[in-house]
DNA sequence: TGTGCCGTGATTTTT
DNA sequence: TCACGGCACA
């Protein structure tokens, strides 16, 4: 078997790989660093070089192979499945880091004192949590936005900083107070406290209480060190700090270490990767091969020399020459239209036209874009021609109202502490328990440090404040989750399911009211029904029940974008440029690139966000197999108001040789021009000129670590060694600065943010002292 | 306790 | 533009 295995591999690489491909497959002793340019077999690689190991005799549960997005666990599995059999690929560990780690986490459960069937809290749970307890601490909302001291919180885990840690570091602890913020590591503090007594970790937890079983159980760290004999890490430019020190310990004895990455593509640095953890790996592992992988199979010639010629402005990258001996291929088209509603009528035009003239297949084309906001237009203009398509992204699935209030129930009835499912489903379906009933169980539990299950569980023991009438209610409502917590256990998960959907009050609350919402709602369950039910199918072995919590696990790391329906197959994707990274399509339009919106408003002010929206650009653009087109409108609605724009700096930068610049737009006769009310039609020409008046003031910049009363020095007066204040960034040192005003850059070393190279026009910077 | 109106802020990107 | 939270009122 094993024979046969290798003998049919030994012929597969002979075909499918070219020579560096071959070698980053068979050096898998060690560490080894591979550079991936954009569609240069990345994937292709990393399959081979797992069924390689295979083929090796080396047993496939001691592989670990970590991904970013389920989706790319997903391909590899299947792909792997394909050259070595399903049942092989099914022992390996290979998924993204969250599920895999919280894999492990619910196997050792008890040694982080949780328990195993805890909750993973998704991203509204945990700031809607942080809300309650704001108001708790009754702080003032405006200055303690549930949002920002989230994306706080997230930093600190992803950095490894715990509450303890925080409270003692005392640059952290002056930054709070110089912003006024001095409460946010208390907040921080309960929050930890909170989700520990309602048994549940949210994302950043995962990777966090990771590194505290790894730290703190050193017998336990030894028995994953030794299982996992040979790890691989995709999209590695993407880790951030708690990712990168669980790989490192994890290979810290046999250093069978594989990672692979694309510095250039790195786009995620805005939540916590860290581009230098790809640029480091040399000093980590000192005897490291170096593959790179430089020829691109997947664009033409015209695409990929376009690409460079745009990445190359960026500064600091590893050294690569990406290269394509595909055909030459078309120029790209860059498309200028009036307003954003002829954009997406253009697009819609050209790829109907495309579509025909090459006998194209819908799911050939992608239109992507840089905020998800963008994609209603061309919803509408692809419906008016009848295209289908299908949205990535945006509202996914699994946070539609109706999914949430179900699998809330759920999650009750699987974790009686899960807190936040608790809130959103005791009044509801309405059951007479308003908000006052609720604060009143809420201040109790707070007051006894109990979760609000275990406080109803005893109300008829306790004082908590209640008439008759709530008690009885409450009762009710006590009695029919428990029903459902001994059905969980009991029954397999579509009986279960199905159950909780009748009793529960949800779906006669649903066809009270025949309106379409309601009917799409009880579709969209159903789905979810259907989605059980296939869980039970894939993964019941022999007679055995699958319980919801199994289900409740895997869906907690779902995103929409991971259940593709054969539906969808045939249609026209739509999505933005991070959720396209990974995919390719023979038509790519990039839209809406125009400053302020691509390069993002909130990127313009350090050399580093612009950097990374180049990437990003790159990204875009190296999608693209056949032939990609740029477009842009000089007038757009942003937040519902009329606003001119300019053309993206980024169609500037790419290599004229590779362009068809617009001569003149034409407007088709009957382009749509809806305008709501009275605004006047601009023309297609506006003069750039004219185009500059401004009909809104420009977006504010989130003030992160000043109050209103904020005003910066000049710019002139920055000087190296000075401490200076930025609104987004807190309190840093001036390490260094470039040329001369106006266009002098400095170097910052912010204590929270990192080093980052502010254009001294633009940055808000307060001396601090110097 | 439930409903509806108003004002505000959001739009960068996601496991 | 739209969604959400706060507030007043039934």
């Amino acid at each position: 078997m094993l024979f046969l295995l290798k003998t049919f591999l030994v012929a597969a690489f002979l075909n499918d790989l070219n020579e560096i491909q071959r070698q980053a497959v068979e050096a898998y002793k060690g560490p080894s660093l591979i550079i991936a340019g954009a569609g240069s077999g990345k994937t292709r690689v990393l399959t081979y070089r797992i069924a390689f190991l295979l083929s090796n005799g080396i047993p496939a549960h001691s592989i670990l192979a970590l991904t970013f997005t389920n989706k790319a666990a997903k391909e590899m599995k299947e792909r792997i499945a394909h050259l070595v059999g399903s049942d092989l690929a099914r022992q390996l560990w290979m998924g993204t880091f969250h599920s895999i780690f919280s894999r492990i986490l619910r196997s050792e459960a008890e040694k982080i004192n949780f328990n195993n069937k805890f909750t993973i809290y998704d991203s509204s749970d945990s700031k809607s949590l942080i809300g309650t307890i704001i108001k708790e601490r009754k702080l003032d909302v405006t200055v303690y936005k549930p949002s920002d001291v989230a994306s706080r919180i997230s930093w600190a885990k992803n950095n490894l900083i715990t509450p303890n840690a925080y409270q003692s570091n005392s640059q952290l602890i002056t930054i709070d107070r110089t912003a006024r913020k001095a409460e946010i590591v208390n907040v921080y503090t309960d929050y930890m406290a909170r989700c520990k007594r309602a048994n549940a970790l949210d994302f950043d937890d995962l990777l966090l209480y990771t590194n505290i079983l790894f730290r703190d159980a050193p017998d336990t760290l030894a028995k994953y060190q030794n299982g996992f004999k040979y790890i691989l890490v995709d999209e590695y430019q993407d880790t951030n700090y708690a990712q990168y020190l669980i790989i490192k310990k994890l290979s810290g004895i046999h250093k069978n270490i594989s990672v692979v990455g694309d510095d250039a593509q790195s786009i995620y640095s805005f939540r916590g990767a860290k581009i230098e953890n790809i640029l480091n790996f040399r000093n980590d592992y000192p005897d490291f091969q170096l593959f790179k992988l430089e020829q691109n199979y997947r664009s033409t010639q015209s695409i990929v020399k376009a690409a460079n010629s745009i990445i190359q402005k960026n500064k600091g990258q590893i050294q690569k020459n990406v290269w394509s001996s595909n055909e030459m291929g078309n120029k790209i088209k860059v498309v200028e239209a009036a307003t954003d509603k002829e954009e997406a009528y253009i697009v819609a035009n050209e790829i109907a036209e495309t579509q025909i003239a090459d006998k194209a297949l819908y799911s050939d084309f992608a239109i992507l874009y840089r905020t998800n906001a963008q994609s209603r237009n061309f919803e509408e203009s692809l419906r008016k021609r009848s295209i289908p398509y299908k949205i990535y992204g945006g509202l996914s699935f699994f946070n539609r109202k109706e999914i949430k209030d179900l699998i809330a129930y759920f999650r009750l009835s699987v974790n009686p502490d899960d807190d936040e499912a608790f809130k959103r489903i005791i009044n509801y379906p309405a059951r007479g328990i308003g908000d006052t009933t609720l604060d009143r169980i809420s201040t109790y539990a707070y007051a006894n440090s109990l979760s609000l299950w275990k406080t109803i569980s005893m109300i008829q023991t306790i004082d908590v404040g209640l008439q008759k009438a709530g008690v009885a209610k409450i009762m009710t409502f006590a009695n029919l989750i428990k029903v459902f917590q001994d059905a969980a256990i009991m029954s397999d998960a579509y009986e279960y399911a199905m159950q909780v959907f009748n009793q529960s009050g949800i779906l006669q609350d649903l066809q009270v009211d025949k309106t379409y919402e309601n009917i799409s709602r009880i579709e969209n369950i159903e789905a979810l029904m259907n989605s059980i039910k296939e869980f039970i199918d894939q993964n019941k072995q022999g007679d055995e029940i699958i319980t919801i919590d199994n289900f409740l696990e895997t869906v907690s790391l779902l995103t929409d974008a991971d259940s593709e329906k054969d539906e969808d197959k045939n249609k026209v994707s739509l999505m933005t440029i991070h959720a396209s990274k990974g995919l390719e399509y023979n038509y790519v339009y990039i839209v809406g690139l125009e400053e302020e919106l691509f390069p993002s408003a909130m990127s313009l002010s350090t050399v580093q966000d612009i950097e990374e929206e180049r990437r990003l650009f790159y990204v875009a653009l190296t999608r693209a197999r056949k032939q990609a087109m740029f477009s842009y409108a000089n007038f757009r609605y942003k937040w519902g108001q009329p606003t001119f724009c300019h053309p993206s700096r980024f169609i500037d930068e790419v290599d004229k040789d590779f362009l068809i610049l617009p001569e003149r737009a034409q407007i088709e006769s009957n382009a749509p021009f809806e305008f709501s009310d009275n605004n006047t039609i601009p023309k297609t020409k506006t003069s750039h000129a004219s185009s500059k008046i401004p009909l809104v003031p420009a977006p504010t910049v989130k003030k992160t670590y000043v109050d209103a009363n904020f005003v910066p020095d000049a710019p002139e007066t920055i000087k190296i060694g000075m401490t200076v204040l930025h609104p987004n960034f807190g309190s840093g040192t001036v390490v260094e600065i470039q040329g001369d005003m106006p266009n002098a850059k400095a170097t910052v070393e912010f204590i929270d943010a990192g080093s980052k190279t502010l254009l001294l026009k633009f940055a808000k910077l307060k001396i601090l002292n110097n």
